[in-house]
DNA sequence: ATAACCTTCAAGCAATTCCTTGATTCCTTG
DNA sequence: CAAGGAATCAAGGAATTGCTTGAAGGTTAT
């Protein structure tokens, strides 16, 4: 089983079964499709036939191949269905903060610390830990953008969160913002990130 | 899009991913479902988290793995289908053969050294390789029975292929006929064994 | 036959993947 | 806080994979 999975498992090899889906080809021809030397898709489709997946004939000059006998563009459907359902949900996300971003208020560095003094705000660093780990803005968490939708309910629920990223003009931020707005977390963005931080003369973490 | 298939790409994720789907489980109780290493099963775990295929949560003292979000469930489906599609075939061929014995058409001695000489046949002599190093046909190929299932790729799929063993009696043969054609490739039993090739006045090899 | 063409094979190198080991992090529990 | 369990990280060597090059199969066409 993992034979067949391993198969679709070559972005090359996933691009020759998707123009055999549409109809038989010659080696040259699915070669010149997706751009590489006759010699390696020669390689890549064998590999598929020996796995099942295609089946080859001979019309003359040509080798012609075609998709191999039983289900398997239910399958290239499905990878199809479910690659597409995780691109929407990023599209989405991003569309929402572009079309709507006057709801998205920042917050000013300034106002960021008359509320960490209160002690009312959790200051959420989106970058990935490499970064963070060099130096961030104090007491903030590091939760990088991917785990976000997942790691949302460790922050308590009524507390304002305030995320940031690498600078004012880091789309990641206001991203991180939709997907927390998304899992019913109240938080903005911060007008800024690390350089700012350290231009408006705060200091900052370094390590952990 | 490849980037899922290669996730599912290699046997021991797919099994990991095999118990996900039932339920939520740690990593040390997939590690040992599966019989890996833990560390093993962790980074295997981590590779289909970074694909989006799974999520991770903590639960007291353990990690506990579910399935990504999306239609991935459908994926696998959809694989399990084409898989057991081609398994069916691969049976039925093999009890299509059991139950009809009869259908299974020997080529003789004769006929072999005509298609022989249009260099159209592979022959394989499945006698265990002490026999076959002592004299075997001309040109003949040595695999064994019990290796036969797994070399069988060695045989191009295009190719008639002509099996002999020890005497016309020999269950072998037809067995190994059986195992062949369970792997696709078209094979035929041929009417006798060394004795009858030597009694029709051929040449036999030696040695290799 | 010979030539021309499409495809495959074979070999070698670079790059990647896989698994193991031992240390380390992270969290809960006493 | 300390102890301990669970999971991850990091590094290394073995094995596999991927691509390129040049040569060799086979098939039509001249």
């Amino acid at each position: 089983m993992a034979e067949v999975a391993r198969a679709l498992g070559h972005p090359h090899r996933l691009a020759l079964l998707e123009h055999i889906v549409r109809a038989e080809r010659s080696v040259e021809r699915l070669a010149d499709l997706t751009d590489m030397s006759v010699a390696n898709a020669s390689q890549h489709l064998q590999q598929l036939k020996r796995a099942g997946c295609v089946q080859a004939r001979r019309d003359g000059k040509n080798i012609l191949y075609s998709l191999g006998q039983g289900p398997l563009a239910a399958v290239v459907a499905a990878l199809h269905d479910y690659v597409a359902f995780k691109q929407d949900r990023i599209d989405q996300a991003i569309a929402d903060s572009r079309q709507r971003p006057q709801e998205m208020e920042s917050v000013s560095i300034d106002a960021l610390v008359d509320r960490m003094n209160e002690g009312a705000v959790i200051l959420v660093d989106v970058r990935p830990g490499d970064e963070f780990r060099k130096s961030h803005l104090p007491g903030a968490v590091n939760i990088p953008i991917p785990q976000l939708e997942e790691r949302a309910k460790e922050l308590s629920d009524n507390a304002h969160v305030v995320a940031y990223c690498k600078g004012p003009y880091c789309v990641l931020t206001r991203e991180a913002v939709v997907i927390l707005r998304a899992q019913g977390v109240e938080a903005a963005p911060l007008a800024g990130g690390v350089p700012e931080w350290r231009a408006a003369g705060y200091r900052l973490d370094e390590g952990v």
